[in-house]
DNA sequence: CTTAGTGCAAACTGTTTGCAGAGGG
DNA sequence: CCCTCTGCAAACAGTTTGCACTAAG
């Protein structure tokens, strides 16, 4: 049970912190090759879990969407892109959230909450408002 | 383009209205098989994914698990319980969230948000004292 | 040395798709 | 009649697992 730091576990954690990005496991995957060719995504996807597990990194499960994992092992917020599925950090009064939200319904005894907040990425919003200047002088189907 | 009301569609949506439920396609396969033996999965899935396109019913998104199939279309929040999956509807003052939330973060265009409550279900919540109750005597590992 | 971790391939889960034939309007 | 829908099987994406071998401590 005691936590082995071996190569592959330190380089997929050092990859993940210097992208400052929400990765996937094959995204990370395909970063981590570079430098150590050999080595499988099913390591990854291990070493993601029991990272997560030990804390030193966070599992996100966005809704529907492919798990992505956060160098950032605090507990925060996240919005994703509609277009691209992109995700990023988001921060907003969770306090008052936690306020006005119910203890317990329907039986359930409530143990926390999740806020996922949705949109249109910087990049994509550009790519769009690009594509519809040229659509104007055409139709918009 | 014209929806058809077939008779596979008819008892997918009547199963799902009926069970007062938030089921997963192959829980509401499974149902549907005992009026309808030889319907196939992708007829359920497909059906599914079209009744909730023209918005007879929604189509839950829960972070990290099976969709579930909602027969209420109209938008409300959910709580779903960390033991057994099982989805139930919430009520909250979802405006205050709406007043409080950012509507811009990072070049993000907002366009809406989910929240997800997470708990445990009355029936969870009864077993597990019913068995810390019984482990009461051993250790509590 | 011991036992956690690895690479590989194969399995598995949830979902989608191509196709030829059926049936709703 | 047409064209949407169906059942089937096969494909697919993301993730997990069994196994024999490797390497960290």
């Amino acid at each position: 049970m005691v936590l082995r730091m071996t190569n592959q576990r330190e380089i997929i954690l050092k990859e993940l912190q210097r992208s400052r990005q929400h990765l996937s496991a094959d995204e990370l995957y395909e970063r981590v090759k570079k430098s150590m060719p050999r080595i499988s995504l099913a390591t990854v996807y291990r070493n993601l879990e029991t990272m997560s597990e030990a804390g030193l990194i966070a599992k996100l499960e966005i809704s529907g969407r492919q798990k992505r994992f956060d160098y950032d092992a605090s507990h925060h917020d996240h919005i994703y892109c509609l277009q691209c599925s992109r995700v990023d950090n988001i921060e907003f009064d969770r306090d008052l959230l936690g306020q006005t939200s119910p203890r317990s319904a329907k039986g359930y005894q409530i143990t926390g909450y999740r806020v996922e907040f949705i949109g249109i990425c910087a990049s994509c919003g550009r790519k769009n408002s690009q594509r519809s200047q040229a659509g104007n002088k055409k139709s918009n189907g």
